[in-house]
RNA sequence: GGCCUGUUGGUGAAGUGGCUUAACACAUUGCCCUCUCAAGGCAACAUUCACGGAUUCGAAUUCCGUACAGGUCACCA
């Protein structure tokens, strides 16, 4: 009896190598110091922020060195993975223009010649190396049942040992071969367990590319390679799969750190060459009890990438807030030069912070507000119109009949060196304009301000409107108004006003705001004189004639 | 419990032994500008870098302990 008798009745189909991959699947053939990184998620649910940073580095560091970003999925957990999960993964990754060179292109397609990229169709390749490492005395197979680790557990928790599956709790390892042979044979269950020679005594070191130097006790856990199921755990295809692809750079979040000594273990006794790895800080989030923790899928809305796109806020800000978490440096270098985008920009992973941030929307909102305030009005016109074609109809079908009209409403105040910061999604665009169409304009009351006397009131309106209002620029809009307020015997320089309040019966400010509600209901606008313009007098009348109607009630 | 990682203001953080009386940004507050709002300008906001000790002429920065937080110890990834 040898190993290979026990390979051969585990796997009597497989008949390749693991040279046979190795020459399938040859050295990339790329420049000095191209990154070769991915990502990798399982289809369980939505992106969600975290994964959504860690995606965005693993796609822009190949981006600066010319290499290669790929999408893999690892969906070895059947229980986990959710219908339609690859197709969600795909769609947030497009939704934020994250565009990969290689690998899983939709639900059936696959772009690159490592493939395939979805791990439960890559179980033959698997299944080889599993082979070699039981031919190789690497591995052996392990029939604990769910009991027996429960028990072996709770001695360890008795005698306050490790736990774990290890040295001589590791039961099978141990097992004649033949006696494992013979219990194969009559059928029983097995997974396949690694036999480790680590020495928890010694260390191993890695050096993380965000975190430096890193120490740990070797592996001496004989882990599950594979399961009952005949399925790879992560640790396994992990090794394979980017040993496989040549993949140059591991980029994944920090609950990883702690199995890295398996797979360096995996990695050195495949003979393979081992990767850089960076482990990412955890996006937090704080807890109304004031604990931070992982910005978690199923508690946190916010935490969903689609979130974002229903709120309406530019994929664009998201992915400028993500990297000014990513890159402490990042923040400032755009200020300096605004007029460049992420992709100028060098990512470091010297400059990431080690422990995890917080997220927070405020930033997020106040980059985005930014962003939004820089676009040109055709842009912001035309993400207003992809926004609203997806939730809300009734704003869409305005702005597309109004098109003209629509953008230069947003463009009020827009075209100049510090443009109007109003908007920091496009979700609440039409809440601050929606007195400018006729469609969506019905006011019910007036919050009139300190002048609130009908005859007062409708004097100022009807004076201005006789006397006041054909004006061709800014400049003389406003000497209207000062004439008006003069006439009415109000103050139309403020320093007087605030100087000797007692000689007028109210300043300048107090009739713009009497226009101003007027026309928008509202008591705070940008600037009137282009609302009014843009308005235009028939409509200006209209709306008075509806005050004086709804005054006399 | 073992192992690992981290700890600078309300938040994100700069900082790698003297240039730090701790940058910058968000938030907050006050003032100025101003027809309202937004924007902008100015100012305030950590006598101190979790705590204790050590090294040093000198430490947020090095070392050692303690505390706290997070991660991990699955036939999940």
């Amino acid at each position: 009896m040898t190993n290979r008798d026990l390979a051969n009745l585990m796997y009597p189909n497989v008949t390749k190598t693991p040279d046979d991959y190795e020459k399938k699947y040859p050295d990339r053939n790329l420049p000095e110091g191209a990154v070769v990184s991915r990502f990798a998620p399982s289809p369980t649910g939505f992106v969600h922020m975290g994964s959504l940073l860690t995606a965005l580095i693993a796609a822009k560091v190949p981006k600066d060195t010319k290499g290669v970003f790929y999408l893999r999925i690892e969906d070895t957990d059947g229980k986990r993975s959710i219908e339609n999960g690859i197709q969600g993964i795909i769609d947030d990754l497009d939704n934020f223009d994250i565009t990969i060179d290689e690998g899983v292109v939709s639900e059936s397609l696959e772009k690159g010649i490592y493939g395939p990229y979805i791990q439960t169709k890559r179980k033959e390749i698997y299944d080889t190396y599993a082979k070699y490492m039981i031919e190789n005395d690497l591995a052996y197979p392990c029939f604990c049942s769910e009991e027996e680790l429960d028990e072996i557990r709770s001695i360890q928790e008795k005698n306050k040992e490790r736990i774990g599956y290890y040295g001589k709790y590791a039961r099978c390892r141990h097992l004649s071969m033949e006696e494992a042979y013979d219990r194969i044979k009559n059928g029983e269950k097995y997974v396949i367990r690694l036999k480790s020679h680590g020495d928890f005594n010694k260390k191993v070191e890695v050096n993380d590319l965000v975190r430096g130097k890193l120490e740990f006790p070797e592996n001496d856990i004989d882990t599950i390679l594979i399961k009952s199921d005949g399925i790879p755990v992560y640790h396994f295809a992990h090794v394979i799969d980017d040993h496989l692809m040549r993949t140059t750079h591991i980029l994944r979040g920090e609950e990883w750190i702690s199995s890295t000594p398996i797979h360096l273990q995996l990695f050195r006794m495949l003979g393979f060459k081992i990767p850089k790895y960076a482990h990412l800080g955890l996006v937090m989030k704080v807890d109304e009890d004031g604990t931070r923790r992982k910005l978690s899928k199923r508690k946190d809305p916010e935490a969903a990438v689609s979130y974002y796109h229903e709120k309406g806020i530019p994929v664009e800000a998201v992915k400028l807030y993500l990297m000014t978490i990513a890159n402490s440096n990042f923040e400032e270098w755009l200020n300096q030069n605004p007029d460049k985008t992420i992709d100028d920009f060098k990512f470091d992973f010297k400059k990431m912070s080690t422990s995890g941030s917080l997220f927070d929307i405020e930033k997020l909102l106040n980059i985005s507000k930014n962003y939004i305030s820089r676009l040109t009005k055709e842009e912001v016109y035309s993400g207003l119109c992809e926004w609203t074609s997806e939730f809300d109809s009734e704003f869409y079908n305005i702005i597309v009949n109004y098109k003209d009209y629509t953008m230069d409403i947003l463009n009020i105040e827009r075209e100049q060196k510090k443009p109007r910061k109003d908007y920091a999604s496009y979700s609440e665009i039409k809440s601050q304009i929606f007195y400018m169409y006729d469609e969506l304009y019905s006011p019910t009351g007036y919050e009139w301000g300190s002048i609130t006397d009908r005859k007062e009131i409708m004097n100022i309106l009807n004076t201005y409107m006789d006397k006041y209002f054909d004006v061709s620029c800014k400049e003389e809009w406003f000497d209207n108004v000062r004439k008006l307020t003069d006439i009415l015997g109000y103050a139309s320089n403020m320093k007087d006003y605030k100087n000797n309040p007692n000689n007028y019966k109210g300043s300048v400010a107090d009739i713009s705001t009497v226009l101003r509600v007027a026309i928008t209901s509202k008591c705070t606008t940008p600037d009137l004189y282009v609302i009014m313009k843009l308005l235009g007098k028939e409509k200006i009348k209209k709306r008075i004639a509806n005050i004086e109607k709804i005054l006399a009630d």
